[in-house]
RNA sequence: CGCGGGGUAGAGCAGUUUGGUAGCUCGUCGGGCUCAUAACCCGGAGGUCGAAGGUUCAAAUCCUUCCCCCGCAA
């Protein structure tokens, strides 16, 4: 079939690559600006973009959806379907009425739970033990639209949301082609969405990372394993500043200290009183300016006061 | 040339402001203590101080250039 792809990150990417490996006319791939990024501040072409790249498809990085040019474009590549994955834009309507085929996106949750821009992250802040990758038709609301396929897979307790990210990327590549396939065979399904039950993943942002030690010991543990790679939880209650966790566990062993004072700091990690009377054992973490690190390396040159 | 932090023994850090014998904790090796130990005591090994150049009687420390790591921005 003749595809117009349209992605921007890592998740999209294998996507994009298992429609060119099942075959599929990708006749052209939309993906967001260069953008300064990382240390330096280059500009730095999107992970689509050079995926796109080094398999000669024309790729294409409009600022404005919604000046008709880009709808221009479109009508140019005259693509049978649009398929999107994590572009990062809303498209207007005109563009999702322009394929005859339609448009559909791959969306990393179980719809209509999480819709939104960070739904893997949230399933992990909430200590879910099950997510998946939804494939819908494009409505003009986001995310809602009518359902094609789904994919689930349980949510490993000490899973954190970087691996979870990379496994629903390529869970929704596969539930892609074979959705795809449906499509051109005319057999897809169609289920309207129950938005009565829709919840929302917002963007992340950095206020998210501070741990509120008052909180139970296995929702601070969520919040450090939901938070990675960005923006990462932090405390300032070991030494005064503010340093990331990377790792944790619950220990389950009850306390009556005051919560986020340190019960014990040693070779196993370093041990916090939690809300709920547990215990929560760092075992990695990065200070300012520094690298990830095994909580026991950081001790060596950062005492940390009991109490 | 976007802004800031950093590179010192296997690991994590101090020392750089004010140039003058390379230091701490842990690990490691040897010995001791102990019923025993990841505990304690004694002793040892291990570093061209990220790289190159410059200033100086003398550079981890001051000057110049470069490399690498981390954060900010998403």
């Amino acid at each position: 079939m003749r595809i117009l792809f349209m992605g921007t990150p890592d998740f999209a990417v294998p996507s994009l690559e298992a429609l060119i490996a099942a075959g599929h006319d990708v006749c052209g791939v939309f993906t967001q600006p260069d953008k300064p990024k990382n240390r330096g501040m280059k500009l730095q072409p999107t992970p689509v973009k050079v995926c796109a790249q080094a398999h000669d498809i024309p790729v294409f990085q409009p600022v404005k959806l919604r000046d008709g040019a880009a709808l221009a474009q479109i009508q140019a590549l005259s693509p049978e379907l649009i398929v999107v994955a994590a572009y990062g834009r809303i498209l207007p309507d005109d563009i999702l009425a322009a394929p005859p085929k339609g448009c559909i996106n791959v969306h990393s949750s179980l719809l209509p739970k999480y819709r939104g821009a960070a739904p893997i992250n949230w399933a992990v802040l909430n200590g879910d033990s099950e997510t998946g990758v939804t494939i819908m038709h494009m409505a003009h609301d986001l995310d809602a639209g009518d359902i094609i396929d789904q994919a689930a897979t349980p949510i490993g307790p000490e899973e954190t949301a970087a691996e979870l990210y990379g496994r629903l990327a390529s869970l929704g590549a596969e539930l892609l082609v074979k959705v795809v396939a449906e499509i051109a065979a005319g057999t897809a399904k169609r289920i309207p969405q129950d938005g009565s039950c829709a919840t929302l993943a917002p963007m992340l942002s950095k206020e998210l990372s501070l741990v509120d030690w008052s909180r139970g010991a296995q929702e601070i543990y969520n919040q450090i394993r939901g938070l990675i790679p960005w923006p990462a939880a932090s405390t300032d209650v070991l030494t005064g500043e503010p340093v990331k966790l990377w790792g944790a566990q619950v220990v389950e062993k009850r306390t009556d200290a005051k919560p986020g004072s340190v019960l014990a700091a040693g070779k196993q990690g370093i041990d916090v009183a939690c809300g709920d009377g547990l215990t929560l054992r760092i075992l990695e973490l990065q200070a300012p300016g520094s690298r990830r690190m095994a909580a026991a390396d950081y001790l060596r040159g950062h005492p940390i006061p009991m109490g």
